[in-house]
DNA sequence: CAGTGGTATAGCATTGTTGCTATGCCCTGG
DNA sequence: CCAGGGCATAGCAACAATGCTATACCACTG
């Protein structure tokens, strides 16, 4: 994968920045929320502009997320669950037991 | 409940300008992960600043944050998670499956 | 080769959350 | 009665995500 943007820097000041650990796993999970709403939107055949319409938001918002440009907030979160037909599933989880 | 508070006008606000819905669930969603956090730090007997420290918030933070009165980001969730131990679990789920 | 659809980036204004400090209320213990 | 701990709010500065417009690149097609 190719350094084509710019975000990289951004992500890494802002681990500089705090303590790194958090940081990091922010970015991480925007990265996989991101690969996830990708998955969802092409099993449906629709383009990142269609989504944007379905959700609410614009095409270079959606595509800014897909590639995990920003952390992404609960609310856009929900409005792209919405628009995908899924639900979002936000919780706490006890380490060391299921469920 | 009362309304001591003004947060209940600002996400009214918030309804109003955009769609209802989308602002109306991530509000709930605020709520109850408020409470899901109170529940888990009264369990370890904490304070709020004993979490605040813990998880690199101030008190007054987490005091907002255990009331519903913003929507928290994803950072702030995993470093409250950290603290509490436990994981935070983000993910979309179809609504017609189990899983 | 021009035209079109899909995607990636950029830049900027707006909006909202967080960080921080200070303060007020309630309750309990001395 | 007064002091202190715990929690709720306020106000403001700083920061970060979203909304939006415009543009560039690529693949495909007429």
């Amino acid at each position: 994968m190719g350094d084509r943007t710019d975000w990289s820097a951004m992500r890494d000041r802002r681990m500089a920045e705090s303590g790194a650990a958090e940081a990091y796993d922010a970015a991480r999970l925007a990265f996989e929320l991101g690969r996830a709403v990708r998955e969802l939107r092409e099993r449906r055949g629709w383009s990142q502009s269609q989504l944007a319409q379905a959700s609410g938001m614009t095409q270079s918002a959606v595509a800014r997320f897909e590639a995990g440009g920003t952390v992404p907030t609960l609310p856009v979160l929900e409005r792209l669950a919405a628009a995908l037909d899924v639900s979002l599933n936000v919780s706490f989880k006890p380490r060391d037991a299921a469920a």
